[in-house]
DNA sequence: TCGAACTTTCAGAAATCTCTGAATGTTGTG
DNA sequence: CACAACATTCAGAGATTTCTGAAAGTTCGA
């Protein structure tokens, strides 16, 4: 919007057109699309994607003319990817500064982990929980045991193995994201363990 | 819509208010909410929740009454399931009807892998594929060698790490996907795998 | 305490996604 | 071939999500 804006900290010399610029740009639209068709705001992973790509803080301006979005989403997008554990808050070592800049984690092994686990605890964890009371009558009733028609056993032994499922999903997920980054041996040995049976 | 609709085949004699019949309407919304949550379309997953909780094939006519959707909306997310081998076409067996009946995949493992290597052929591979086009310059240019910036070197190295994640992760869901029913197992060996090295 | 420089919030606008249903297509029977 | 009985398609309606930007909030130096 405004004009007078010079660039007091973290932008690097780079022309509106270099190729690094350029090849972030593809970047940044490469994120957004994987972002969308998993469930994730567009502009949350623009924002991620800038940062992650940029490597370096940078302000709520310099997202904003990046990316061609308003203040405002700046703001709430950042919010939720802090909340994420994806970006921290940096705070502006130039004095009588108080912008807040923001960076993202580079490390792509934990990138991985974190959105594993963010993902895990806000989108499966609840919903599982919730995954009981789809069942006929709630888990021991055994009053009832005697009457309970065959349809009626069918459907809960349904949800049963569906929660079964979930557990081994919780497991392997725990397992992956707690695993360091031994997580590339540990996939070779896995490929291994896996293959030989069939 | 039309009133004139006696159920011909595969409708068990349940009341409208029966407990299964409330606990089947839970876990289609269960089901419904889970899959928006990781980008699959509200009517698709209701569908495939209703044919999976049914344990029967179903007609378009059945559907719609009980999930409340149009004639259309129920073609069209059937077409979807089907193309990703969720759910089967089923010729009536009676002579002379023309409906066509559709079942889902009963074994909740089986659904998993389905579901897991649809969504990583669909949503996952193809993105992998532009992820190439994201580095400054194509994967072989050894010409150029010399006279790289710092900046374009540290961009292409995190489009590389990337790409070695996808690649870790495709293998991880390849060996899930393909090690049939002895998954079990195996998400016990590999959380003892896991869990030592800390 | 004031005011400059920034950030956050949120009602309404805009964009996007999803559904409907009439028109069209298909299939099998007589 | 004509018709009945179903399925499919798709333009437009409707619902939902996401974004904008002005107003309110916050923070800090003087």
């Amino acid at each position: 919007m405004s004009i007078a804006a010079k660039p007091p900290l973290a932008v690097p010399a780079a022309t509106k057109h270099d190729e690094v610029r350029l090849a972030q740009d593809r970047f940044i639209a490469f994120w957004s699309e994987m972002g969308t068709r998993w469930g994730v705001q567009r502009s949350v992973a623009e924002v991620h994607a800038l940062l992650f790509i940029a490597g370096e803080p940078l302000c709520a301006e310099e997202m904003m003319e990046r990316l061609g979005i308003s203040r405002g989403s700046v703001s709430t997008t950042l919010k939720q990817l802090v909340e994420w554990g994806l970006v921290q808050r940096v705070k502006s070592t130039t004095k009588n500064d108080r912008r807040e800049f923001h960076s993202a984690e580079q490390d792509v092994w934990k990138l991985f982990y974190t959105i594993l686990r963010a993902r895990k605890r806000r989108e499966f964890d609840p919903l599982v929980e919730e995954l009981g009371t789809c069942r006929v009558s709630p888990k021991g009733s055994p009053a009832k045991v005697g009457r309970r028609s065959e349809r009626e056993k069918l459907h809960d032994q349904k949800i049963e193995e569906l929660h079964a499922l979930c557990v081994f999903f919780d497991g392997l997920s725990n397992a992956v994201s707690k695993s360091g980054k031994g997580i590339e041996r540990a996939s070779k040995v896995l490929a291994r363990l896996l293959g030989a049976p069939r």
